[in-house]
RNA sequence: GCCGUCAUAGCUCAGUCGGUAGAGCGCCCGCCUGUUAAGCGGAUGGUCGCAGGUUCGAGUCCUGCUGACGGCGCCA
């Protein structure tokens, strides 16, 4: 057996450090004799042949175990694996026209690590079951690409604005007052008083420009809406960025090359999985930073050709929103809302709020909404006052304005909603790892 | 908060006019040396979401409840 210390590392089965290589990496390992650790993907048994195709995060390879050709302990492993449960394998990669993907192991060593006996999930499982075994569902190849899709998305997010020279901060996620009025709000008790868990890091990034000026976070938002929708979670990751002596435009530009970016690095680095969801590397290699941007007063037009009875002054519903995005093929910025219909911290002008929302095409709702920030004092505590809100609570935020008040800008962009965007994913439970939704805080 | 749909085997579903509960898949057993979520044979598997009501008789009809799902509103 000392053959096989060589792939081990001298390390045996009962005190395993690191896998010496993984499934991904055989295709270049052809003749060679190779050690798998993985889960038992897909098993067909054909009486003195076995084929067990095995999983690991890589990627997933056909063993074949032929009786005879493998020790008779081995043979009998196979037989009794369940799917899903752990084994190592030891054999000889060939190339194998009849296998997926071209590569096989032929076997000369199984054993199962640890059985799993009636595993849960199986071709028909439901959309519901597989939810309610989430925990199981991870394991599904399709949920590993997403998940590894995501971790691109945040990183090309990051690369962007270190590239920009932002500063990552880490603000909290209890909060004592609410970030946005009328938003609902999850509370809980903290040592006597009521906490919320925080819906935006947008008023504690705001204080950060005033020391590091162009700032962005990602962290956890809570949202306690009962919203029943395929874009809403109660919780979601949420990138913000804050700049300090930035302006609509500016913030606007920042939004673009963003979203490009982010685009552009999955369209170059993930075009195989991209693939795997039905969608053209190309067209997000090739995006470029020049987004389309029309007027809400524009947007209320375009829907009124098909939706006549769509009123000036009235928010963007879901319905309107999917006629409008029709009109474009990349996101679009959607320029001054009526600030009747937006938040107390936006900008105003005449009846506007210096705002914009990314939209993106194809119905798959809201990506970005950001907007220049209110930096008058008297201007800001009067339309706190007006949303009924307490000043006192917002003692902090006004004292951003008492102290060198300076013109910024800031946006949320929602990770999910841009994933769930870029795969065309049919829910954006999809696009988390433990969606969080009204009815579902297990597993 | 509002509107709608659904609830039967582990999973996906069928169940006619109210008359003793069905299929496929999975699990289990047997056969099979090139399968691609293999194939063939066998066996197992039920508080029909819960509580009432109508009826000689309810999975089926009626009332209430609960839960999940889908849509709206809200937003990222």
């Amino acid at each position: 057996m000392g053959v096989w210390t060589l792939h081990t590392y001298g390390v045996t089965r009962g005190s395993i450090a690191l896998k010496a290589y993984y499934i991904k990496d055989l295709a270049e390992k052809i003749g060679q004799d190779v050690e798998i650790y993985g889960w038992v993907y897909r098993k067909r048994r054909h009486g003195k042949l076995i084929f067990v195709v095995v999983r690991d995060s890589s990627g997933i390879v056909q063993i074949s175990i032929r009786k005879g050709s493998v020790p008779e302990e081995s043979f009998e492993a196979a037989k009794a694996a369940d799917i899903e449960s752990s084994i190592r394998v030891l054999g000889v990669v060939k190339e194998d026209e009849r296998a997926t993907g071209g590569v096989e192991v032929a076997c000369t060593m199984l054993e199962v690590v640890a059985p799993s006996p009636d595993f849960p999930i199986q071709e028909d499982t439901g959309p519901e079951a597989l939810l309610d075994i989430r925990h199981l569902t991870l394991r599904s190849t399709e949920s590993q690409k997403i998940m590894k899709m995501k971790m691109g998305l945040v990183k090309a997010a990051r690369e962007f604005f270190d590239g920009e020279g932002f500063y990552e901060v880490f603000p909290p996620i209890l909060m004592g007052v609410a970030g946005e009025g009328g938003g609902t709000l999850f509370s809980l008790d903290y040592f006597g008083q009521t906490a919320y868990l925080s819906q935006t890091a947008q008023l504690h990034l705001e204080a950060a420009i005033f020391s590091l000026e162009n700032v962005y976070s990602l962290t956890p938002s809570f949202r306690a809406e009962k919203s029943r929708t395929r874009r809403h979670l109660t919780e979601f990751s949420h990138f913000e960025a804050e700049m300090a002596w930035c302006d609509q435009k500016e913030n606007e530009g920042i939004q673009e090359r963003l979203v490009t970016h982010i685009c552009n690095a999955l369209g170059e680095r993930y075009a195989g999985d991209l693939e795997c969801f039905d969608q053209d590397p190309a067209y997000f290699r090739d995006m470029e930073p020049t987004f389309e941007r029309i007027l809400y007063d524009e947007a209320v037009s375009l829907i009124q050709e098909t939706r006549p009875d769509f009123c000036f002054g009235a928010d963007l519903g879901f319905e309107e929103e999917k006629v409008l995005t029709e009109h474009f093929e990349y996101p679009f910025f959607v320029q001054r809302f009526p600030m009747s219909i937006k938040a107390f911290y936006m900008k105003q002008e005449g009846d506007r709020a210096v705002c914009a929302d990314l939209e993106a095409p194809g119905g798959y709702g809201e990506i970005i909404g950001g907007s220049q920030r209110e930096d008058d004092l008297e201007s800001l505590m009067a339309r706190i006052a007006a949303e009924g809100e307490d000043l006192e609570k917002y003692e902090w935020y006004l004292d951003l304005r008492r102290y060198g008040s300076v013109p910024h800008s800031g946006f949320g962009m929602g990770t999910e909603r841009l994933l769930r965007w870029i795969l065309k994913l049919d829910h954006i439970r999809s696009a988390c790892l433990f969606p969080r939704t009204p009815a579902r805080v297990y597993p």
